[in-house]
RNA sequence: GCCCGGAUGGUGGAAUGGUAGACACACAGGACUUAAAAUCCUGCGAUCAUUGCGAUUGUGCGGGUUCAAGUCCCGCUCCGGGUACCA
């Protein structure tokens, strides 16, 4: 009997489904564990060799999970919004819904072929209405909710309007837009539209004014993250700012608890490290500087109040409100000018163009501590939404003031001992003050860290300013005008917006006859009949970002089909959190970040009982393609192989890698691939044409895209795992090369070999022998660390050596064989279920259970010392094991091969690593 | 610019500070076969030696710590990823 894995797996794939193997239902005699990959977005595309990797490896740790007596929660779905889908609408005219249903089952079917344990009960879709129901749902409570800043957790906006109509703005510790102050007689009487409007600036879900990333070929908003180089991450359009108002979500006012509890979750470093990054805590001072012969005043935000002596001018933001007011009529046309020149420019151009500009608005400051009047300019290197939009300049110890005075000849005081600052800013904060005292402060002689310190305590007193924490953390945009996307459960009432009753949900996403924005220029649920209430008010256009549907997507698995909650609370309380988390890295500063804030959103409304969504997160790296080149000879149809190539004047020319086979070319394939090389002429090497090769990103322009059905039909899904994981490390990037799992493949065949040999069932039951063991347990040694410490990769090799040594010395042991079987079940686990199932004719293996260590059976009866001389191994010695050290000594130095070495001197110093080495220095 | 990774044979990659190159691919030689495929065996960092044993050198570069460094420390070079006027 062969190993037929075609028939094995179909048989075993089957199997499971009919028996429902993998379903999993809340279980308080055991312990849970929670894994999950990050759910896909189901392109066109289907699936290629690289997207598997990190579904593997979450399987092989689920099934050996499993194996190991937890009840494993694992389940998959899609993220079914997105762009591409209706960019396709728009060009097709095919209802996004057709194409992603489509992408789905085409996902569905490869995800099948591999073999996976997945729960698909449990199955979610973001665009589905029983799902959406909780995205909207999660949207009303955050609009009806507000960030109570002392409590530091979400509460009702009941408890604020209470708030308001007894004490007005008077105490109360809210995260809002802007600071407003009003009395409970002036809140009593507003207008319901007036207290709405106040109450916007509190809420968590709110409507507000914001410069947005605006792509107008996409017709929409893009969120940062959905932004690279000034051009949209999907189709590549350039993107621009505007301000409009759009639904944004106050991440910001979680951005520090967003950062502490990063502390408690098992991620990579770098990946703390950048989303530490992204939140952007900086502490500094909030300084006020009054305008000469004027009433105005103004607030900076520094990080370096030490520097206050050494400030030279002052810069507001384009953008920044205080423009309006300082600049004086001589300027204005001169101010005029420039904005309108920054106006015209991209961010992408802001981003890009680093020559300095910037005009003088004619205003002078004060600096309050050593009264000079100092120029207030303008310049787009300060940035609008960070601090308050406006600096002070300190150009001898900040690079971008220094390179602004240069540049408008401004004066720049060093302000730290021995700095030179003649040709570059001294931007560190290290050093003693100099040129600092005056007006009641004196900093001279201080080091920087105390001078900060001083001069923070010393503007409180006098009130010049106060201690301020700033974040770089944005709220996000929340708002999009497309149509494939949630639709928001908000209709207006007189230009106010309102939540639609709970009850109301889900609202479904309505037909339209068009993609397209209105000829208004509305979104495209503009072009929707009846988009509005019972009572006739209008619904909201704008739909959902992708992010909305996936932030709280781990929460609905637990309990998918309620249909009264997004979970149930008792079964929040068993499947609690994410115990792993697999996938890519791109999400660190987007998805990862929103539903974390989501999440712990949800849990100050108690609705989940874990305040962190994911606790340990693993990073699968990516697989690169490996494409493969033919060399054609300029202006001819003649392709000469890869070594001789250097002798023509050749271009490359990438070659599909599926008819290129170990590097060479099939020649007949290559003349059928395209009617261009139908009559192609070779010059070969040794009678073959030898392709070039490069490690490239897998994409369908390189020719280089392998796809797993290929694969599997090829050599099996079982295979196809192993290999995965065998092709290097998990996180690590590695380029796929198919001439490699011929080993890999081989070695199951190899395997299989151990059972059946023409026709012969071999395995017997007698009792295993003492060199068998050890081969067993030291791969059950191996193979448990290696799947705790995600290092699948030598686990493989584990399982190779152990065969190997079971192939030599003819084991035929069932005993042995079934708890290998078992070791083998999580990482190829349709022929561990054969290989089970013909040992013990009942059950499936993943019923067994994992096999035990005896360390025993790992003793040695001798152990192989190297023998070593000042460091080099001269020479290998075996001594009995349990030897003691002194004994070993003792040995090693009295072996005839000793002398040679010794030279006659007595050694100075032994050194005996039990087990492993005798270093003796001479 | 800043932050985080990485650099080991022809290739992918192994190595709790302890015999570097596990395991595979590729390649070369051999066995079986009419032949091919499949399978099995042998060799495979470099240099020198070779009748066998071997010797020297070797983990991007330069230093250091240590009896012992791919691994730890200091200083570079190059490559990859993230991020960027964040005051």
């Amino acid at each position: 009997m062969e190993y037929n894995f075609r028939d094995i797996e179909k048989k075993w794939q089957e199997y499971w489904r009919e028996n429902q193997t993998y379903r999993v239902e809340v279980d308080n005699t055991k312990p849970k564990y929670y894994v999950l990959d990050m759910f896909p977005y189901p392109s066109g595309a289907g699936l290629h060799v690289g997207h598997p990797l990190g579904y593997i490896a979450s399987d092989i740790f689920s099934r050996f999970k499993r194996l190991n007596g937890f009840n494993v929660l694992h389940p998959m779905g899609y993220d079914a919004y997105g762009l591409p889908a209706e960019q396709y609408a728009i060009q097709t005219g095919q209802h996004p819904a057709i194409t992603t249903e489509q992408n789905i089952g085409r996902y569905r079917e490869q995800l099948d072929k591999i073999g996976f344990s997945y729960d698909w009960n449990r199955e979610i879709r973001t665009c589905e209405p029983d799902f959406y129901k909780w995205t909207q749902w999660a949207f009303i409570k955050m609009f009806s909710y507000y960030y109570n800043t002392k409590e530091n957790k979400a509460l009702p906006i009941e408890s604020l309007v209470d708030s308001f109509s007894k004490n007005g703005s008077n105490g109360i510790t809210a995260a809002c837009s802007k600071e407003f102050e009003f009395t409970a007689a002036e809140w009593n009487g507003m207008s319901e539209k007036e207290q709405q409007q106040t109450l916007m600036n509190y809420r968590i879900a709110y409507l507000g004014d914001t410069m947005v990333n605006w792509c107008p070929k996409l017709g929409t908003v893009l969120a940062n993250d959905e932004v690279t180089d000034g051009v949209s991450v999907r189709g590549g359009y350039p993107v621009e700012q505007k301000l409009m108002r759009q639904w944004c979500l106050r991440v910001s006012s979680y951005a520090d608890r967003l950062l502490k509890s990063l502390d408690n979750l098992e991620w990579s470093d770098s990946i703390k490290e950048t989303q530490k990054n992204w939140i952007g805590r900086s502490e500094g001072a909030e300084m006020q500087f009054k305008i000469a012969d004027s009433d105005i005043e103004f607030t900076i935000f520094t990080t370096r109040a030490d520097t206050i002596f050494g400030v030279t001018f002052m810069v507001l933001a384009p953008e920044s409100a205080y423009v309006k007011q300082v600049v004086t009529a001589e300027q204005q046309a001169e101010v005029d000018a420039y904005l309108d020149s920054i106006k015209h420019k991209t961010e992408r151009d802001r981003q890009t163009d680093k020559r300095v500009t910037g005009v003088f608005t004619g205003s002078y400051a004060i600096n309050p501590l050593t009264n000079e009047k100092i120029p207030v300019w303008i310049s787009d290197y300060v940035l609008a939404g960070y601090g308050t939009g406006a600096i002070m300049a300190v150009p001898a110890h900040d690079s971008r003031d220094y390179a602004f005075a240069k540049h408008f000849n401004l004066p720049i005081i060093p302000l730290i001992e021995g700095c030179d600052v003649s040709e570059e800013s001294f931007d560190a904060k290290e050093g003693k003050m100099i040129n600092s005292a005056g007006n009641g402060l004196d900093l001279n002689g201080m080091d920087v860290k105390q001078a900060i310190n001083a001069t923070k305590e010393f503007i409180k007193e006098k009130g010049l300013g106060r201690v301020k924490v700033n974040f770089r953390l944005r709220d996000a945009i929340f708002s999009r005008q497309r149509y494939w996307g949630e639709p928001f459960p908000v209709y207006y009432k007189e230009g106010i917006p309102y939540m639609l009753d709970e009850s109301k949900l889900p609202l479904l996403l309505p037909e339209v006859d068009s993609f397209l924005p209105t000829e208004s220029g509305e979104p495209p649920l503009g072009h929707a009949k009846n988009w509005e209430t019972e009572d006739h008010f209008p619904l909201e256009l704008c739909t959902m970002p992708g992010f909305a549907g996936s932030s709280a997507y781990y929460i609905r698995y637990q309990d998918p089909h309620n249909n009264d909650a997004l979970v149930d609370q008792s079964v929040n309380d068993y499947w609690r959190n994410v115990d792993l988390y697999i996938g890519g890295t791109e999400h660190a500063t987007g998805h990862l970040i929103y539903s974390r804030f989501w999440n712990k959103f949800l849990f100050d409304l108690g609705i989940v009982c874990e305040d962190e969504p994911y606790k340990k997160l693993v990073n699968q790296g990516m697989i690169q393609g490996r494409s493969n080149f033919v060399y054609r000879i300029k202006d001819t149809n003649t392709f000469v192989s890869y070594n001789i190539r250097n002798e023509y004047d050749v271009t490359p020319i990438h070659v599909d890698v599926n008819i290129v086979s170990n590097d060479h070319l099939d020649i007949e394939a290559f003349k059928a691939w395209r009617p261009e090389f139908h009559n192609a002429e070779f010059i070969l090497e040794d009678g073959k044409y030898i392709c070039g090769w490069a490690v490239e990103k897998m994409s369908k322009s390189m020719f280089n895209v392998v796809n797993p059905d290929v694969i599997v039909e090829k050599f099996g899904a079982d295979t196809l795992r192993f290999y995965e994981m065998f092709l290097g490390p998990l996180e690590q990037s590695k380029p796929w090369d198919t001439n490699g799992i011929d080993g890999v493949h081989r070695f199951l065949r190899k395997l299989w070999g151990l059972f059946y040999k023409n026709g012969q069932f071999l395995p017997v039951d007698a009792e295993p022998t003492k060199e068998e063991l050890k081969s067993l347990h030291k791969l059950i040694k191996k193979v448990t660390w290696d799947i705790e410490n995600f290092s699948f990769n030598t686990s493989v090799a584990a399982f190779m050596i152990c065969v190997n040594e079971l192939t030599q010395i003819k084991c035929n042991k069932k005993s042995i064989f079934k708890e290998l079987v078992v070791l083998l079940a999580p990482f190829a686990p349709h022929i561990a279920e054969e290989l089970w199932h013909s040992l013990s004719e009942t059950g499936s293996v993943c019923d067994a259970q994992w096999p035990a260590l005896n360390e025993d059976h790992l003793k040695e009866d001798s152990v192989n010392y190297a023998i070593s001389f000042n460091g080099k191994t001269r020479f290998n010695l075996e001594i009995a094991s349990g030897t003691s050290k002194e004994d070993v000594e003792k040995i090693a130095l009295e072996h005839e091969n000793s002398a040679k070495w010794l030279e006659g001197k007595t050694p100075k110093k032994v050194i005996v690593v039990p087990n492993k080495i005798v270093n003796i220095v001479i």
